[in-house]
DNA sequence: TAGCTTATTGTCCATCTGACAACAAGATAA
DNA sequence: TTATCTTGTTGTCAGATGGACAATAAGCTA
């Protein structure tokens, strides 16, 4: 067993003081998620040692003695996607006394939103053991890492409808009916689409590209790109998004 | 100095690993609400070793090694309070490196809300070190709970309004005035009375008690309480909880 | 009994929401 | 060329909601 951080994986099951340079008994999971088409997923990542022969657990790692844990949790996503800037929120703490085996580790588990445009160059350039899973059908899982998406899920279902952050998994500029359905695939429900649209654009957060989609088989719909600059303003001025 | 926790106060700023059977680097600090009258208030104690004289700190402690995050943060509140089975979240964990001396201390922080039926109680019981301290008004307070504090306020603020969460923070039986002026008090804003009444009456959350206030130099108010069987039933229905 | 304070009910109107009709703009196929 | 298909976009309407505020009720105090 090395007994430095191998990048991207999850802590082995070996105990961590091992490694050197890192907090003892404190790790990171990162939930990262990612909309595909209608299909929102997760990145996996396969477990390779005999113990967890076949289960998948979330990308993690160890937190330097000197580092802060966002950084953390930003270094460790920027080694396994190879993008930054992504949006990265804390989750919560997980430390279920048996939630480890043989050591107490405690976890901060964080979670990533990937936009459309990074989704396919995230997959492209990862190992082949590192894959995109459909939230509907979850593989098993390691560790309490089960529990650590529903509870995500959880959150990220009420936070998309509370704050605009639902356009960090669209490409910059992307339709309304792209929206729609990050919505309704989140949300796992149907929405009207003339209402829909009339909700949105109320908001004024969307600024028109002046462009209209290509290469679709039918009408093509004009494009929009979120306008983080006019949020700042209005929710400055108390203006609170809803869903 | 003393090598073991002392129930109900801050670890101090000596090295956390003299005590024995705890998770080295890893603490709990409670965000303990109180609503006294109309002013929201936070249980601070204060410091009295030379190092931070004349200052304020959250409670909190070290989490044992055979203990779940959530239970040591319950045993921590119910060592200072003398309070069981409040409501109890967590909030969030800090870790900026810097954030401690010497040492690198993650904290894990979680937010309660004691009922005005406990209140007096718990400062009753307390030491005279350990005070409530109204939020508008924050002494200084060491590491960075003032930060954490902020950020409790914050979440509170929010939760209070999707989350039928500040009932805990009232008696039993309360009037719908006292029900307004606690969400006037956290909001930190007004409103207005016949549709604020309208708006949580049909929720249908609160049952009747049939009584009245007693006391009152004016017309005495109905008396209610929340009914948490029936909010479990709507939310199960895709009821949202909504002020 | 008058006057004060708070409780409680009711009204009005602007706005929002959900359901759905109607029309527009391409692309494709007969 | 024209019909048809798909999606985009605009419009309508009734019911629900929410804010402003009037009006009345109940109980205490002077």
């Amino acid at each position: 067993m090395p007994n430095t951080h191998i990048p991207g994986s999850q802590p082995s099951s070996t105990t961590p003081s091992l490694a050197e340079n890192v907090i003892k008994a404190l790790s990171i999971d990162n939930l990262i998620f990612g909309l595909d088409d209608d299909d929102l997923k997760i990145l996996l990542v396969k477990q390779t040692d005999p113990l967890h022969q076949g289960k998948w657990a979330l990308p993690g790692g160890w937190i330097r003695y000197d580092e802060n844990l966002r950084d953390a949790a930003y270094r460790l996503l920027e080694e396994l996607t190879g993008v930054r800037d992504l949006y990265l929120e804390q989750l919560k703490t997980f430390g279920r006394v048996d939630r480890f085996p043989n050591e107490r580790v405690v976890t901060i588990a964080y979670y990533a939103l990937v936009s459309a445009d990074n989704i396919s160059l995230v997959a492209g350039q990862s190992a082949a053991d590192v894959s995109w899973q459909s939230v509907n059908q979850m593989p098993d899982l390691v560790y309490d890492h089960a529990e650590i998406i529903e509870h995500g899920l959880k959150v990220l279902r009420h936070q998309v409808c509370h704050q605009p952050i639902g356009f960090n998994l669209l490409p910059e500029k992307f339709t309304l009916l792209q929206l729609q359905a990050l919505y309704e695939a989140i949300l796992n429900t149907t929405l009207d689409k003339p209402n829909f649209r009339r909700k949105i654009m109320k908001m004024n957060l969307l600024t028109p590209c002046n462009e209209k989609q290509q290469g679709v088989p039918h009408r093509a719909a004009s494009l929009y790109r979120f306008d983080a600059e006019a949020y700042k303003h209005l929710s400055e001025s108390g203006f609170a998004f809803e869903i």
